[in-house]
Order: structure tokens, then sequence, then C-alpha cells
DNA sequence: ACGAATAATTGAACACGTTCAAATATAAGT
DNA sequence: ACTTATATTTGAACGTGTTCAATTATTCGT
């Protein structure tokens, strides 16, 4: 089918952009939705307005993309992948949790800043779970699971989480993921000025939470791994064995 | 106006079930499209099928609700009544505050257990600010404050609860409703048989959090009111001084 | 009881996301 | 070069939520 056949074909091109006919096609559509979300929002801009800037039918849009909102996520992944790159940087230079972790947060809401209006699209489905772009959904997985190992090299250096059982931690670092999809919801509803509103509650938020860290050595044994393997099954993370080694692509069957 | 003066009349009415003609429509609709979107979902009911199940014109539906959410909307401040009330035929039976945690987040399960289809159409929109039932918006304000309430309520017989100061019980409190809602998006995408893996999750985490209510206190200072303050302004919590005396209906200026 | 205001209801249409069979361009094998 | 397979593109259509001007029923003042 031609749908699984450009799949492979665009995992194989990413390395080499823009190689096919096609690629150039679809980098086009994606670009004019982009700019147009940006200018107009996601709810303001049509499919058949993407097309028509794009200079395709609008049906054209559907063979590289499938969904309005998938062509949203597409941008997401990349502009997660720079805000994680952006991150690994400041964690290179120090090694004080606050800092690593006031970096994690802000480096996502600097990337996405200027593009809340077209976030809106994404959010709005991320809470479906009929829909394909779900929060827990596999097309996610791979998003989702390279920030929350980003949380967990954040917290990396702190002798008290080194010395943490590896179940406990689990659930702090899913708790450091959950905290960080609320600020993000309330990041896209915040409507004061350069959104200073939302860095304000991050900063807030992380003094509690690294006041809180020492603690949890002592607060570990209460709750073991429940929550934690909980969320395991629920697809979080993953299978238990993919959990440490860093995100790998799930390579679909055929 | 026709919306204005029936917003109106259904307040009045809600004393007087089924008053006018127009509320026994109403209520036809509501029931046929709650029946409906039970049986087939939220994304699998049309409003035609509500329509024609309600035996009147597809356009009729909209005179009596803004939106296909805005029905599930209704359902769920229905449904969210009554869980405050069930939670709080416990809460004069105990105080122990772990106790009354559960009931309270059981309580909201309960009520939607069977209804997990139709919900996923209200979440959807709940993320997207551009919605009308947003969940920072008016239109979701009054739930959202009732719940709040609830928590404060729940934690309430703490003796640390109770000398805490008015900022940080705040933050606590909103924390709760936060960790909540999270459950709540958890609950949606719970396949598991009866969703006990949500119900395993809730009693693990409220585990967690009562065995760290007992350093509020000492965590308190460490932050102050910044969080809380955040969240109120962003409409949270509404005005300060409305905060307490509990949930009063905003009227809309006409 | 009648006329005027208001409430309730309708049918037709719009706009949008999306699908699909058919048409055209491109690449590959011989 | 020519045929065949595959990749790309199109135009027309479908189904959906929603709107709106027009129509019918109901209520109310007098």
């Amino acid at each position: 089918m031609t749908r699984a056949t450009r799949a492979t074909t665009r995992a194989s091109a990413a390395t080499v952009p823009a190689a096919t006919k096609g690629e150039e096609t679809r980098d086009r559509i994606h670009a004019a939705a982009l700019s147009l979300f940006r200018k107009n929002g996601f709810d303001g801009t049509t499919m058949r307005d993407v097309a028509a800037a794009a200079k395709v039918a609008p049906s054209a849009a559907y063979y590289y993309f499938p969904s309005k909102e998938a062509i949203v996520l597409a941008y997401y992944e990349r502009t997660n992948a720079k805000s994680i790159e952006q991150t690994e940087a400041v964690f290179a230079g120090t090694d004080d949790v606050r800092a690593r972790l006031g970096a994690a947060f802000h480096a996502k809401l600097d990337v996405l800043a200027r593009d809340r209006k077209l976030l809106s699209g994404l959010f709005r489905s991320i809470a479906d779970p009929s829909a394909d772009v779900s929060i827990f959904g596999d097309r996610t997985r791979a998003v989702r699971d390279d920030s929350i190992l980003l949380f967990d090299r954040a917290i990396a250096p702190s002798p008290e989480i080194a010395a943490l059982d590896p179940g406990a931690r689990r659930v702090l670092v899913l708790a450091l993921w959950s905290l960080h999809m609320g600020v993000m919801l309330f990041f896209i509803h915040d409507a004061s000025p350069k959104q200073h509103k939302t860095r304000a509650l991050v900063d807030r938020t992380l003094d509690l939470v690294v006041g809180l860290l020492p603690l949890a050595p002592q607060l570990a044994p209460m709750f073991g791994d429940a929550i934690g393997s909980i969320l395991a099954e629920a697809g979080l993370l993953g299978p238990a064995a993919s959990w440490r080694p860093g995100s790998q692509k799930v390579e679909e069957t055929p």
C-alpha cells in the first residue's frame, strides 16, 4: 500500500533531506500549514487554505499527513527534539538539580513560545482516547519517552536520587513529567504578556519540588513501585525492559 | 434575545422540573443524546441521530444547547453535583483525611464509571483554549469551583492543615485538584477491566499524598502564596474574595 | 376573544475535515 | 524506446457540526 511504503521512504529520507520529488511537496505543505497556523491559529486555518498556499489540491495534503493534527504533531516532534538538545547543553554545564529542572521546563516553553495558537490543535486531541495523537497512544510514544527520559536525566546528579531504588525513582520521574504536562496546559491558556505567569509558576513550583526532593528516600518505602508499575502497564514508558537505555523508535511490523 | 431568555428560564425551572413546553423538549433531547452517547460513543453519535431519537429537527438541538459538547457538559454538571453530595455524606461520617480524600476521588470515578465513552467528548475541548467549555473558561467555572472546594473540605479536619496559612493551603488544594484532573485523564484512557488500574493508582497516590501532608507546615514558608496567587489570577478560584464562602453562581451581565 | 409579542421548530444550506476512484507523472526493467 | 509498476496529484463527493431566515405554535395583555 502507498501509505506503508511512504512511511519507510520517509524514514530513510530523514537523513537525506528533500531527496525525492514527493518529499519536496511534503515540506511545502508542512511549511505552508505552519505559517498559516501561526498567523490565523489552528482553527482559523482551513485545509483548503493550506493546500492553496502549497499550490496543491486539498486531498494532496492527506497523501502526506493522515490528519490536520498530524501536521502539528510533526512540528511538535521537531521542536521537542530541539528543546531536548538545548536542555542537554545545560546539563553538560551543571549538576545542580534545580538549574537542570529549570532548564528542562523553560526550554520547552521557549521553543513553543511563539506557537501557542498552533498547539491548541494538538492539545485538544491529546486528551481524546479515540484520537490518533492521543497522549497515551503509540503515535506519541516517541516524544513522550524522550520527554520522560529527560526528566530522569535532570535529577540524576542528585545523591538522594542516585541512592533511590529504581521503582521509586520511576514514580518521581513520572510525577515530574505529569507536572510538565500540567504546565504546558497552563501555558496554552496563559494570556499574560509573554506568558510570564507560566514562567513564574514553573519557578515557584520547582522551588517546591526541589525542596521536596531530599525527602524522597524516606518517602519511597511508603509506596514502593506500585504507582510506577501501574503507569508503566498503561503504556507510559513502554515495556519495563526498554525503560533505561533511551528512546528507541518502534519498528512497525508491516 | 432568545438565548438569554432561555438561560434565565432554565435557572428558575431548575426547582420546578419540566415546567414549560420547551423544557420538556430540552429534556428529551438531552436524554436521547446521553443514551446514544453511551451506546455509540461521543464521536459515534451524530447530532442528526440525536435529533431523530428526540423526534425533532437537527437544528432544534441548537436552540437548547450551544454545541454538542455542551450537552456532555450539562450531564457532567449534574453528575458532578451528585458525586459531591455523595462525598459529603462520607465527610459527615469521618474526619480521617485519608478516608475523605479517597471518598472524593473515588466518588467522581463511581458516577462516571459507565460513561467513559461519553466523556471523551468533553475532555477533548477541555484542553482547547478556544473552546467554549475550556478548562479555565467561564462556562466551566461552576463545576471547577465546586470541585476545588471539595478538596479543601476533604483536608480541613487535619490539624496540620488548620494551622497552615491560607496561601499555602490554597496551593495544596489546587495541587489536589490538579492531581484529580490527571487521574480523570488517566481514567478516560484506562482500558483495564472496570478501570481497576485507575482505582489502584488513586489509592497508591493518596497514600503518598497523605504521607506528605504532615510535612506541609515546614514546607509552606518555602514558597508562600506565590503559586496560589498565580493560579488565582489565571481564573482558577475566581476572585480571592469569593474563595472561602463557597461556590456562588456568576450572574452574567445582560 | 383577539392581536401582538415571544417561544419553539423547521428545512435548507454552509464550511470544514476527510475519502476515494480516477488521472497523470515518474521510475525501472528489458 | 516501450511497457509496466509505482508514486503523486487531482476533482468531486461524503458526512459532520453548525447557522439562519422563515414558519408555526404558544403566551399574554387588553
